[in-house]
DNA sequence: GCGAATTGACCTTCGGGTAAATTACCTTCG
DNA sequence: CGAAGGTAATTTACCCGAAGGTCAATTCGC
C-alpha cells in the first residue's frame, strides 16, 4: 500500500506480530501449503520485511515452532497430577487447551505431517515432540504395565495413537471455536469415562 | 532416457503402475509436497505420460483417491461384526490391515491433512472418509449412549479421535515395515484391552 | 543527519501443464 | 505373406505462473 518508510513498530513488536500470523497461518495450512508472501499480506507488511527479520521460510517456521513449543511444553510440565491414567490425562489435556485458547493452531504447527524430511526445522519439531511425548504420554507407560504388557513396541505405538488423538481434538477444536478450554475439558472428561466402561 | 515410441504397456497397466507408485507417494509426503514429476521419475517413465493419462495433479490424486477409498471402504464393509465396541474396534483394523499390508500408506492418501481447501479432490475424499466413519465409528455411538452421553458434538468428536487414532496406527506401521498384519492386529488388542483397564 | 523500519522491483528456481514429433504395434488390403 | 497406413504409447523441448529470496531506495523517529 503505501510507500517506504519506517511505521514506529519496533523490530520486537513486529517479530511477535509476525509469528502470531505465521502460527495460524502454519496450522491451519501446514508447511508446504503456506507462502511466505501470504503470511505477509495476512499481516499487513510487505515480503522483504519478514526475510529481512527471519532470514528465509525456515527461518519463520524455526521461529514458530520454538514459540508454540515452549508455550505447549510449559502447559505440560505444569500440568496438574492426578493418579491415575485418565485423571493423568484428563489434567494434560486441560493444560494444553487453557494455554492455547487464544492460539488454537498452535498445536498443529508441532504436528504438521509434510515437514520436510530433514534439517533443522525436523530436528526442532522432534526435540518438542520426543519433550511432549516424554511427558504427556508418561502415564500411558504406567497404563501398559499395569495390564502386564511390557513390549517397548507397543508403549511406542500407544505415544503415537495418544499424540494423535490430542492433534484430533485440536483439529475439532478450530473448527468449533465457540467451545470454551472449559467446555472442552468437560468433553474429553467424558469420553475418557466413555472409553473406560467400554 | 531411451528415445520416444511405445514400449509394449497398455494403457490400462500403466495407470494401475502409475498409481500404485503415486499412493506411495502421496501416502508418504503429503498432496502438496509431491510433484508429478517426482512421480513419474518413481515410475520409469516421463511426465507428459501422466498427464496424458490423468488430465492433471488432482486427476492423478483423484485417481488415487478412489483406489483407497474404494479399498478401505470395502474392507470395512466386510469386516467381522462382534459384539462390544472393543471387539467391533478390533474386527474393523483387521479388516484394514490385511486390505492394505501390501499397499501401506493408503490410509494416508486419504487422511492428508493438507489437501486442497475446496474442489472436486476434497469433495471426493469427504464422501470416502463419511463412509469409513459412519461405519467404523458406528460403535462409537453404542459406547457413548451406553454411557448416557448423547450430545451430538461428542459423538462427532470421538468419531475424529478414532480416525486420527487409526491415522496414527498407520504412521507406526509404515515406520516398522518388518510387523505383519497379524501382529499388529495382536498388538493393538493389546492397547485396547490394556485401555479398558485404564 | 543517522540509523532503523519498510518497500517496489527484480532475479531465479521449481513445478504444473502443453505441443509436436517419434516409435512401435495392429489392421487391412493386395 | 508383405507393404501401407492408422492408432496408441511415449518422449524431448518448451511455456508460464507462483514462490523463495535479494537489492537498493525511501521514509520516519530520534
Amino acid at each position: 500500500m503505501g510507500k517506504a518508510g519506517t511505521k514506529g513498530v519496533s523490530r520486537t513488536d513486529r517479530e511477535r506480530q509476525i509469528v502470531d500470523v505465521a502460527v495460524e497461518e502454519f496450522g491451519r495450512h501446514g508447511y508446504a501449503s503456506v507462502s511466505v508472501a501470504a503470511v505477509a499480506r495476512r499481516a499487513g507488511i510487505s515480503k522483504p520485511l519478514v526475510y529481512s527479520y527471519f532470514d528465509s521460510k525456515d527461518g519463520l517456521f524455526l521461529a514458530c515452532v520454538h514459540r508454540v513449543g515452549a508455550l505447549l511444553a510449559d502447559a505440560v510440565a505444569g500440568a496438574g497430577s492426578r493418579r491415575g491414567s485418565t485423571g493423568h490425562a484428563l489434567d494434560t489435556l486441560s493444560a494444553i487447551f487453557t494455554a492455547v485458547e487464544h492460539c488454537r493452531h498452535a498445536w498443529s504447527v508441532l504436528y504438521d505431517p509434510a515437514l520436510p524430511p530433514s534439517g533443522e526445522v525436523r530436528d526442532a519439531v522432534s526435540l518438542y515432540r520426543g519433550r511432549l511425548a516424554a511427558m504427556g504420554a508418561a502415564g500411558a507407560a504406567g497404563l501398559l504395565t499395569r495390564a502386564g504388557h511390557d513390549d517397548p513396541l507397543d508403549h511406542e505405538l500407544l505415544n503415537g495413537v495418544w499424540q494423535y488423538a490430542v492433534t484430533a481434538v485440536m483439529r475439532w477444536w478450530s473448527e468449533h471455536p465457540e467451545q470454551s478450554a472449559a467446555a472442552m475439558t468437560a468433553r474429553c472428561a467424558r469420553l475418557l469415562t466413555a472409553l473406560g466402561t467400554g
